[in-house]
DNA sequence: TTGTGACTCTTAGTCCGTG
DNA sequence: TCACGGACTAAGAGTCACA
């Protein structure tokens, strides 16, 4: 598995829980619109400080965004 | 602490825990030498990719190189 | 054995628009 | 609400000479 691909469905899969779109991910996280779509969909490569700014807009540890299990974004 | 900082500390110390110098991790990653001295001072902004063929050389799931916590490599 | 500034090339990340 | 492409600016990838 891609580790973009893995990074970009622990993205999406936290941001439903949420239940927000991919806008206001990108509100909250002070990223562009097309940068998160890009990110979900594996296509785009994020640095670590992006990561960080991510798990921070989703309210989990950085690392929840790089596992294969089940991410703790109750 | 910036998660740049972090991601150095926990390259340096699982490397270390290898016996390994940079040069030798530089190898097994396919990384420069000089970057890899780079992260490990937090200079540096890696790529989910990039920090990928760091937990691949040194044996570790990528999310070691994010924890705060100890590293389980070895 | 490692740190560092500077460099070239590629890509991260933004913004606009279409379907 | 989201996928996707083009064009752009800032920054990362990758390398070297020197200390």
């Amino acid at each position: 598995m891609d580790i973009r691909k893995q990074v970009g469905l622990n993205v999406q899969r936290v941001r439903r829980t949420r239940g927000w779109s991919q806008e206001e991910l990108a509100f909250q996280s002070g990223l562009h619109r097309t940068y998160i779509s890009g990110i979900e969909r594996g296509t785009r490569n994020p640095t670590v400080t992006v990561l960080k700014e991510l798990a921070d807009a989703l309210a989990v540890p950085p690392r929840t965004l790089l596992d294969l299990g089940s991410p703790s974004g109750g």
